[in-house]
RNA sequence: GCUCGAGUGGUGGAAUUGGUAGACACGUUGGACUUAAAAUCCAAUGGCCAUUAUGGCCGUGCGGGUUCAAGUCCCGCCUCGAGUACCA
């Protein structure tokens, strides 16, 4: 009988999901294990082969957990709201709710094939209203929190509502906006209700505030920060400005510290840990204030305040620079510099992004006419205005101090400012000194002679015995900006009285999205939502009715931004745990029960946004009580990428002929992708289809120069992508090697972590391996299912134990591939031991189920099991099986191997010394001479020096 | 620039705490079976030199070092990849 993959892998996909075999119980008396892939967003391109790498892995681990006698919950769903199915709705109309679900079905059947252990029965989906309903509904618990920083937590509103009633604002010690008005009690009770509000706003974890925010004109929407590369935007690579907008932000800053700290207790990437902590940006220092002297200029003292690193230098600051943007700049600059400030600042709002990254050596700047007055000299410090101070970061301005710092020296330098040195023996004629170990203070006052840190802790204090500064911890963690002008995202459950926003009830929830005639904004520039129709909130009637109802009374109109991406993936790993729930996000039992993700798999793009949203919603929902732990994956593992192979065809310039790889030898000739399905396992251009392609219609009469008949391509590695016509879909793969063929053949190829290039062409080796499997199953006439009751050999045994060892070893290090060779090292063992003993093949049945399930199930119902394969528990190593009597010693001369001997292993290091000296060989090798030393190391190695 | 990761045959890669470098595959070559092909099986396959079997020398990006012994540890470089970027 034959190896019919296709047969075989039908009838246990078919089974699997007749049977729910892999759903998880909620009530289980088992241990939990939950195992998570980082779920898709369904584009409409369906998946290549580099996807699924990831979710082979978690499967391998899940079904090995299942063997393990775990209850494994392992869920997949969709992240389905997103820009790709909007633009396509733009282009032609076609409702991205279609577009998705056909997406999504697609996707479906793609992962059907591979025959993961999905729960589908968990599957969700972030456009889903069921689904966006929760999303809505942490909305409102962040807009109804503050964080409170003595607890160190968020807490709910009214228990800032009543601090503010008992005491004002003064004590209150929030995370909140940069500059809130005090007032005391009495005047908060006598504040406006809309009044109240405002201020209120002011400390929510969800806040509406202008911002400066990253807006991207091509795509008519704001970006978050991690959706901006290189100064463009990371979909479609658009220009993006600075601009002003009144928009939803998240105060993920108030979780900075957190969200640093708890990094200590996840056992994730080191890279991604550092990409997350270099992203927080945490740095200690001082604030310190510096006022404007009031002997020029307007006359009045404005305080600067400034962060620095380097409180210790605050006597070499010889200038200061606010950030072009900064607010006081047109308040100090004095009519003679006006016009070239006004010029500067002209001329730096008209660089993009890009360009100011782009050009970060030009050194520009102008000098405001105005100084301020040093803390402790009283000696007045020319204020400059510089593109080099960004006004995000810190207050925007800085204190400059050229003698330990690069670019305030450079800026010096360029503009010829005095550079005093306050370093003890130190020579900055050529550049600045910014070593702080080695520092010692001098020329500084009272700072002389101290070293960096005991210098810093003295001025901090005598700063804040002035009144001018104190020690501070800056981040650069910005806060989150949440709205987006976009149709297709979850809407807000918000709408506005008297210009200030209003959460709708939770009982209302979800607020589900409008139909829009058009997916583009209003000609007034307002968001998508601005086209809809029916879009206002009747608080009566409890329910969104037409715009035209909207009276202000009763009737409100209803937010029109939308989420962004990342609001349905901050959360949706608990929502698996209970994702029917139609009361509650999720049930305290669920969650009690599944508690944390074990096991978290998927991309390292995906560092600084959906891992760092993610852990942010975490802490939030465990402040509030919600979940019982602060961080919501133990373990991560980033996959590697898959590239592709391309292949090229080579165009003799200027001619319409096509050469061979192998024949271009000095001629100039053209790359040109082509498509790899198009190109055999031995490079070879199938000639036919090439010409019948439509894509390459151009080389339908062109002369093709052959080499031994056949013409050879050039291959390379790329990333996998459509463009490049080097993309292998699984669906190919699955219908001509089989599902198990690919599920190891992904696995066989490398570490998981590493990123690797695809070549169809190995597939060989990991189907002939299950060809030999099959075989060794069905070893009786005309190839027909045989496997004999007889007592397995010791070598049978040992093969298997080893096997046994060695793979469970693998799977709990996530060495999948070298679990595929010991395999294939295995069955060739058994093979050549004619083993077909049930006490072997069962067993290894088992063994090989996590990564080849659809035979491993076939091969075990053909063993005469009624149920699945997949609870049967794992194989238990016996350590008595792999014992030996003689091990085959190594025997080196200075460190190089000469020759092998089979020695006992229960003799003496002296009796193994004296064998070797013993033998013949050895002789040989020394040729007389007496060795100076011999290492024995019992059960490794022998080596003779001299 | 800074941070992190990686360099091993023609290719993907293996080598547990320093202990037989190149497992397992792909590819290539030769052979068996076959009228033929496919499939399958067997053998060889890091480089160089030598040969009658036996052998010898070199070899894990480069240069040093530690050690009886280094792909693995230490120091200094080179190259590639990823992230980040005027962060005060």
């Amino acid at each position: 009988m034959t190896y019919d993959f296709r047969k075989i892998e039908e009838k246990w996909q078919k089974y699997w999901a007749e049977n729910q075999t892999f759903n998880a119980e909620n009530d289980s008396q088992k241990e939990k294990f939950y195992v998570l892939d980082m779920f898709p967003y369904p584009s409409g391109a369906g998946l290549h082969v580099g996807h699924p790498l990831g979710y082979i892995a978690s499967d391998i681990y899940a079904r090995y957990k299942r063997h393990k006698g775990f209850n494994v919950l392992h869920p997949m769903g969709y992240d389905s709201f997103g820009l790709p199915a909007e633009q396509y709705a733009i282009q032609t109309g076609q409702h991205p709710a279609i577009t998705t679900e056909a997406n999504i079905k697609r996707y479906r059947e793609q992962l059907d094939k591979i025959g993961f252990s999905f729960d589908w029965s968990r599957e969700v989906r972030t456009s889903d209203p069921g689904y966006y309903k929760w999303t809505q509904w942490i909305f409102i618990q962040l807009f109804n929190s503050w964080y409170n920083k003595d607890a160190d937590r968020a807490e709910d509103i009214t228990s800032l509502i009543s601090l503010f009633e008992n005491e004002g604002n003064g004590t209150v010690n929030a995370v909140c906006d940069e500059e809130v008005e005090l007032f005391t009690a009495d005047e908060w009770k006598a504040f406006s209700p809309k009044k109240q509000q405002q201020l209120l706003l002011q400390y929510r974890l969800t806040y509406l505030a202008e911002t400066e925010v990253n807006w991207c004109p091509a795509l008519g929407t704001v970006l978050a920060n991690d959706e901006i590369v290189n100064g463009v935007s990371e979909r479609g690579g658009h220009p993006v400005v600075r601009k002003k907008m009144t928009q939803w932000s998240m105060r993920i800053s108030a979780y900075s510290q957190r969200l640093l700290d708890d990094l200590s207790m996840v056992d994730w990437p080191q890279p991604l840990k550092d990409s997350q902590t270099n992203w927080i940006g945490r740095s200690e220092g001082a604030s310190v204030t510096f006022y404007t002297s009031s002997l020029n200029g307007t006359g009045e003292a404005f305080p600067i305040e400034v962060f620095t690193t380097r409180p210790d230098t605050i006597f070499g600051v010889s200038f200061m620079v606010l950030a072009p943007e900064h607010e006081l700049v047109s308040k100090i600059t004095t009519p003679e510099q006006k016009a070239e400030v006004e010029a500067y600042i002209e001329a730096t709002a008209k660089r993009s992004e890009r360009d100011r990254l782009a050009d970060v050596k030009t050194i520009t700047g102008a000098f405001t006419g105005a100084h301020a007055i040093h803390p402790f000299s009283k000696e007045p410090i020319p204020i400059w205005i510089g593109d080099y101070v960004l006004a995000g970061y810190g207050t925007g301005a800085v204190m400059s101090v050229p003698c330990g710092d690069q670019r305030d020296y450079d800026f010096a330098k360029h503009f010829n400012i005095p550079i005093p040195n306050i370093f003890e023996g130190v020579d900055i004629s050529e550049e600045a000194f910014a070593d702080k170990e080695k520092t010692v203070i001098t020329n500084s006052d009272f700072l002389n002679g101290l070293p960096y840190k005991k210098a810093v802790k003295r001025v901090i204090f005598e700063l804040e015995k002035l009144g001018q500064g104190k020690g501070k911890i800056n981040y650069r963690l910005r806060d989150a900006v949440f709205s987006r002008q976009r149709y297709w995202g979850e809407p807000f459950p918000v709408y506005y009285v008297d210009g200030m926003p209003q959460m709708i009830a939770a009982e209302h929830l979800p607020i589900v999205l409008p139909e829009v005639e058009k997916y583009l904004p209003t000609e007034t520039g307002e968001p998508p939502l601005g086209n809809a129709t029916v879009w206002a909130w009747d608080v009566q009637k409890a329910e969104v009715v037409p715009n035209s109802a909207i009276d202000n009374k009763n009737v409100f109109p209803l937010e029109l931004n939308t989420m962004p991406g990342w609001a349905g993936s901050s959360y949706y790993f608990n929502r698996y745990m209970d994702p029917k729930n139609t009361e509650e996000v999720f049930s305290q039992e669920a969650i009690n029960y599944w508690q944390d993700v074990d096991l978290y798999i998927g991309g390292s793009e995906h560092a600084t946004g959906h891992l760092l949203y993610s852990r942010f919603w975490q802490k939030f929902l465990f402040d509030k009580g919600l979940v019982p732990k602060p961080e919501f994956a133990k373990k991560l593992i980033n996959q590697g990428m898959i590239t592709g192979t391309s292949a090229f065809v080579y165009r003799i310039e200027g001619e319409n002929t096509l050469v061979s790889k192998n024949l271009i030898g000095d001629k100039s000739v053209q790359p040109l992708h082509v498509d790899v399905a198009l190109v055999n396992p031995s490079d070879e251009l199938d000639l036919d289809g090439f010409k019948e392609n439509p894509l390459y219609a151009d080389f339908k009469d062109a002369q093709f120069i052959l080499e031994d008949g056949g013409y050879v391509v050039g291959r390379e590695v790329e990333k996998m992508s459509k463009s490049k016509y080097n993309v292998v879909s699984p669906d190919s793969i699955c219908e001509e090697y089989g599902a198990d063929s690919l599920r190891l053949y992904e696995m066989f190829l490398g570490p998981l972590e590493q990123s690797k290039p695809w070549n169809t062409a190995g597939i060989s080796g990991v189907h002939s391996f299950l060809k030999k499997m099959w075989r060794l199953y069905h070893n009786g006439p005309d190839g027909v299912f045989a496997v004999s009751g007889t007592v397995p050999t010791a070598d049978n045994l040992k093969t298997l134990h080893k096997t046994i060892k060695k793979v469970a070893e693998d799977i709990e290090n996530f060495s999948f591939n070298t679990s595929v060779a010991t395999f294939m090292i295995c069955v060739n063992e058994l093979a050549a031991q004619k083993c077909n003993s049930r006490e072997v093949l069962e067993p290894l049945a088992i063994l090989v189920s996590p990564y080849a399930p659809h035979i491993a199930e076939e091969l075990w119902a053909k063993l005469g099991h009624r149920t699945s394969i997949s609870t049967a528990p794992f194989p238990k190593f016996e350590a008595k099986y792999l014992i030996e009597s003689s091990k085959e010693y190594p025997i080196s001369f200075n460190g190089k191997m000469r020759f092998k001997m089979e020695l006992p292993v229960d003799i003496t290091k002296e009796e193994i010394e004296a064998a070797v000296m013993a033998h013949a060989k050895t002789q040989e090798q020394l040729q007389g001479r007496t060795p100076k030393k011999v290492i024995v190391v019992p059960g490794k190695i022998v080596n003779i020096v001299g």
